[in-house]
DNA sequence: GCAATTTTCGGTCGATCGACCGATTTATCA
DNA sequence: TGATAAATCGGTCGATCGACCGAAAATTGC
């Protein structure tokens, strides 16, 4: 019945790495608890008591991971001294450093998790939902700085850009890239456009 | 002898039928041959006479909705008198036809099944490959008759859409839509953008 | 009508899964 | 130090998985 909390950080976070980097190799179909215990280099029963199940390791860890990942998004957001612009190319950068860290593969993998688990789903929505109201605010920031945005609210722009990275990621993983689809170059683009913007909306 | 010579459908299209239904309903995860050969109505053996293995099942699926939705694209793209706008209206009628009818969940499935599976990961791959040149190919009409596409290139713009659709896609299956997220809204929004962009170039 | 082939069927195998248990060790604190 | 709780450990349970088998039935070709 004992659930404590991750007190002993030795332990529980060796099986959140471990379940990371199985999740990374084989994905969430080939994801067990007794493959994650041996990547941890402890037994099996350890999981449950710390983590109760294996819903209980993969919610843990997405939170985990999450929190790792606030901390950059908010400095990004916040600095104002960016300009959106910049902003873009950032979040570009991050998607190249995600890719490369295998995070990519992780939330992809959970959030395919999610169309079939209920209590997965809500933690990964409420997570992405999150960082589409973020998008919204930037969208709205360049509602007011370059005059307006077509024919599209903040919020259309924030799930349109959501999803185009979403999507991005759903291709890389794919191998789409790889086979001459310009995914992430076609993403690094939108921030020439955003650019083009700018000047007009500097020079009026 | 009085057998129901009307249900004389073939086996394998029923075993393809019935892991259509169950892989809408319990997803890639839970998609077992028991399962599907239980909702077929045949014994389990029979998948593994028809389709050898249970990856063969999944591939031969998808092989078999794919020529299904072959002749609805062809039609699309292929009718020249549709305006560019209207192709795209078009589209977003599929997106919302093909999330009702469950194919938007099963691609998606599939999709993840290949990040984890090769051989899965190349048919899927080369499908959505062939959409995304259909869009690159509309992309470049739009080029010839809109007078260029920005900062982008035709490929970039089809790797956009594309990237678009399907991430859209996984937004709904979270159910982000129904948090608040005009997924589907911001795409048709795009129409608009299009529209506006040939009522220009009309009187030019 | 008969032989050859295809298809159907029930049953079972070995492997793996998540979960759980009791016993043991380690850490915490009076 | 001794008592109490937290944490670790090996082992095992029932269930489910994909795959496979040989026999039976249906179909086809001559």
């Amino acid at each position: 019945m004992a659930r404590p909390a991750a007190k002993k950080l030795e332990t529980s976070t060796t099986l959140l790495e471990a379940a990371k980097k199985v999740l990374r190799q084989s994905g969430y179909a080939g994801l067990s608890t007794r493959d994650v215990a041996a990547a941890a280099g402890v037994p099996l029963s350890q999981i449950h008591y710390h983590f109760g199940s294996k819903q209980g390791l993969l919610l843990a860890l997405f939170e985990y991971l999450n929190g790792q990942l606030l901390d950059r998004q908010d400095a990004l957001y916040g600095d104002k001294s960016l300009s959106i612009a910049e902003q873009w190319d950032k979040a570009c950068d991050y998607l190249d450093e995600d890719i490369g860290s295998g995070y990519v593969r992780v939330l992809q993998e959970l959030s395919a998790a999610g169309w079939s688990d209920p209590e997965v789903a809500k933690v990964v929505r409420d997570a992405i939902k999150g960082w589409i109201d973020l998008i919204a605010e930037v969208a709205r920031r360049a509602e007011r700085e370059l005059g307006g945005l077509g024919p599209f609210s903040a919020e259309e722009v924030a799930a349109l850009v959501g999803s185009a990275f979403i999507g991005s990621e759903s291709h890389y993983l794919l191998g789409l890239e790889r086979r001459g689809v310009p995914v992430r170059q076609a993403l690094r683009r939108f921030g020439d456009l955003i650019r083009i913007a700018e000047s007009k909306s500097s020079k009026r």
